[in-house]
DNA sequence: CGACCTTTTGAACGTATTCAACCGATGTGG
DNA sequence: CCACATCGGTTGAATACGTTCAAAAGGTCG
């Protein structure tokens, strides 16, 4: 492995760069989107995995269930919801993606996007044609591996949600919303107590099985007991600790 | 790394054969569980990934949540229920999965599984070092394929339990529940509408959302009903139509 | 500025839960 | 092999949690 030669990696990358500006080595989000221990051989091919950019405004789809299945989309900058469809018009929000996060895996297995992905703000995405995915990660281990974690991890995040949805009371559940919404923001260098609600009342509703006076209530409800500050959007947590003790409390 | 002597899987398949009665060639389950179109080499190759097999015995563990992970699992015979858990000890059913299908997916991200896997019946699974899957996936595309596969269907089955929590009434949940269960035993051959359920009422009630006694009552209701025969675990379908019909009509 | 969408709050209601009792099936030890 | 203990399932009555319906206020955007 370590006898790979460099030429291929020698040629300027300048048109590249130009035509999508693609440097995944000074993104600021490679440490969320990209495996560790890249050397700078593999940086470059997998810099190559972004076929393109692509810019979605507020409130437009970056694709639609049952489209037909390309790419995954790495999320550079903005706020996405996932939702799903019953027969009978029902939707449900599966999932809030945000920066550094991979939307469209849904797709991989039936060759269409079994939901849809909607712009919260203004976004822009990476598109990673899937076939350019799987190609490149048979070559990089390294790839393949994340790959690998980042479905998985999705298949635990989505486990946790059914915890919530299936175990937890009203009160749990909205603690446990906006205590993953300050860990995320924190990641990526914002404020974990001091952010700003991308969504609607009816769609943090939809995504924690409740209705949107529900949530309208608790949100005042917890603002009353002191541990946040509600307005409107903006949400500030006074009492980080008495959130999380409300998870842990037996029913 | 670097100097890893998989070449020693270069070995004759015969004395592994002959160990572990590994066929996947020979198995009734291969079309669930094997990517179509491999050719007799490939085959062989793929063979090479179960490792072993293992037998679990009613109520025992494949793994607990918090285990280190090496393997995924294949289940040959049987039925398993899938759980998480929470800080405060509650227990979320996240599945019933059955022959053909794989479990342990949701080590792969953390290295350690996120939940537990119980057997409910004896069961058999074979074992599938996932080191192995992965390096022999990077060398048979349509094993990589059937992978990415396996676990993007995964997390849209997880996106239908998501719906099925978040927008679904009581009613709606078990008719759902069962028409899914009739659908899967279908497809290995058995009845669709005569089955022994594996799971009690509080673990179904779990995985729905609901408590063993609405659970109870509504088997209960829909007998009343005509659309199902109840006697304990023993399931008569006399009205799929019917279930369905429940399903697609707004509350 | 006006129309529309989102949010808040109140009051009545309904669905699923809780608590409790009982029954039947299963399995174990005397 | 039966008696008994245990577990799983059913059903009823009271309760609670979250929903529904409704009205009004606050934001946002053309």
């Amino acid at each position: 492995m370590s006898v790979i030669t460099m030429h291929a990696a020698q040629r300027n990358t300048e048109s590249a760069a130009k035509k999508f500006e693609v440097t995944c080595s000074g993104c600021n989000l490679r440490e969320i989107c990209l495996p560790k221990g890249l050397d700078a051989t593999e940086m470059k091919r997998v810099e190559q995995v972004v076929y393109a950019r692509r810019r979605i405004h507020r409130g437009e789809a970056l694709f639609h269930a049952g489209d037909a299945f390309s790419a995954v989309y790495a999320i550079r900058s903005g706020f996405f919801k996932t939702t799903v469809l019953n027969d009978d018009g029902r939707e449900q929000v599966t999932g809030f993606m945000m920066s550094g996060e991979l939307v469209g895996m849904d797709g991989i297995g039936t060759g269409c996007y079994n939901g849809n992905a909607v712009a919260l703000e203004d976004c822009e995405v990476c598109v990673l044609p899937f076939a350019l995915v799987e190609e490149i990660s048979r070559e990089i281990p390294a790839l393949q591996r994340h790959l690998h974690c980042v479905l998985s991890r999705e298949i635990v995040r989505d486990h946790g949600v059914m915890m919530l949805l299936g175990s937890m009371r009203a009160e749990e559940r909205l603690a446990a919303f906006l205590l993953n919404l300050s860990k995320r923001f924190t990641r990526r260098g914002y404020s974990p107590s001091d952010f700003h609600l991308r969504m609607t009342r009816e769609e943090i509703g939809s995504y924690l099985g409740l209705k949107l006076e529900t949530v309208s209530r608790l949100f005042s409800k917890f603002q009353e007991e002191g541990f946040i500050e509600v307005n409107q959007k903006h949400i500030l947590i006074l009492d980080n600790a008495g959130l999380e003790r409300l998870l842990g409390v037996k029913h």
